[in-house]
DNA sequence: ACTGCTCTGTAACCAATGTTACTGACAGCT
DNA sequence: AGCTGTCAGTAACATTGGTTACAGAGCAGT
């Protein structure tokens, strides 16, 4: 584990820091797929990423979903931070878009971390304003893209964190992250098809590198 | 300026602190409609809300508007503390949505504050899981709702902020809060008319109690 | 009253997206 | 090969929202 954390956040935090979280950590590899924390869960420890991805999903009381954004590798969930500190319910889902491997820090230490070290509150205070960032971000697709333009950014978005442009994926989940119907993706990733943008497979889609 | 701040801070903030404030700060009053902070700005100080509300807006390459958030007393903007921290551009328009009387304080003591204050660290935290939660329902609003609900959601946002259910305002604005053409406005204000939810007049809307 | 400006109402049309329904393609299994 | 379930393609249609164009209402200044 030392190892791991030393190469992701061993620039962001100070010696003392990254002892203590030796010390309470434990490393974890979870596959893809896997939901972290459920909405509606108290979250009782925060995640650290040393590698993949995890995807923050929103659902309203019908069940419709909406991918709100990732969170990689350095950074952590400001969500959960939020829930952790409020100690109030998760208001989304995380779930794994790809294989993790994550440190889990027990929430207890939080505070007392955000008094002794710097490297931590700012820490903190950067995963907070990335996350900001990420829902302007998402505000920005849904409100000011078109749908078309919005299946092309996702689909470039999940090629960057697999590292691969082959996207293995269903159009019923994409229809799921961005909330609309199957049909409208079939429709537009045809389209896109024929723009030369991608090529469709059975179950994967092939985005040209440009 | 003391008899404000107790009033307003004076249960989240410790006395030392509170003394810090009435030091370094400055108690600013503000009519309806000043842009405090443009998209582009550095930020060089942090508001603290004594009355009045602050509207957050955001804005695309076109020149789109859309309304993000509403900011009101005992807060403060996350957004604004988050460019301080990252001493990053702003990325939101903030301006007066009614007279506005608030505590600017210099972003130097931030970092000071956050080492010495358990409640200043708090406090920073709840403002910024506040902000994460009022993006959370912009976001819902976007994405799951039709354009009648997000109308009349506004309308009660703003009935309650400015504490009256007269609402001073034109179609032609709250074409721009919610990013679509006035014409629409104006078609979804008649429907809710004849649904009895409001009456429209020129230059105001008087929304119905229930 | 006349002028000019802003705000609102409305019609007619268009574009984007959502819905329903059906079809065939493909893969895994026996 | 034949069966079954999932996935993708497509047509036809409905709904929502965006656009253009124009007319009239209200208000202020002269």
């Amino acid at each position: 584990m030392q190892q791991e954390l030393k190469e992701n956040f061993g620039l962001l935090f100070e010696k003392a820091l990254l002892d203590e979280i030796l010390e309470v950590g434990t490393l974890k590899h979870i596959p893809e797929g896997v939901v972290l924390m459920d909405i509606g869960d108290y979250v009782k420890a925060m995640p650290l990423l040393i590698s993949g991805a995890i995807k923050i999903v929103r659902e309203d009381e019908q069940g419709d979903e909406l991918l709100l954004y990732f969170v990689e590798k350095g950074n952590t969930c400001a969500m959960t931070l939020s829930c952790c500190l409020g100690e109030t319910k998760s208001e989304i889902r995380a779930l794994t878009e790809t294989d993790t491997v994550l440190v889990m820090v027990p929430i207890e230490k939080m505070e007392t971390w955000a008094a002794n070290y710097k490297s931590w509150r700012k820490f903190v205070f950067e995963s907070y304003h990335n996350r900001l960032n990420e829902m302007l971000a998402t505000i920005d697709n849904i409100a000011f893209l078109k749908m078309d333009e919005r299946l092309l950014n996702l689909l470039k978005e999940k090629a960057r964190i697999a590292k691969d442009h082959r996207i293995r994926t269903t159009h019923q989940e994409i229809a799921f992250e961005l909330h609309t119907s199957r049909v409208v993706v079939s429709r537009l990733l045809k389209k896109l098809e024929n723009l030369k943008e991608l090529t469709l497979h059975r179950n994967y889609i092939l985005l040209k590198k440009k």
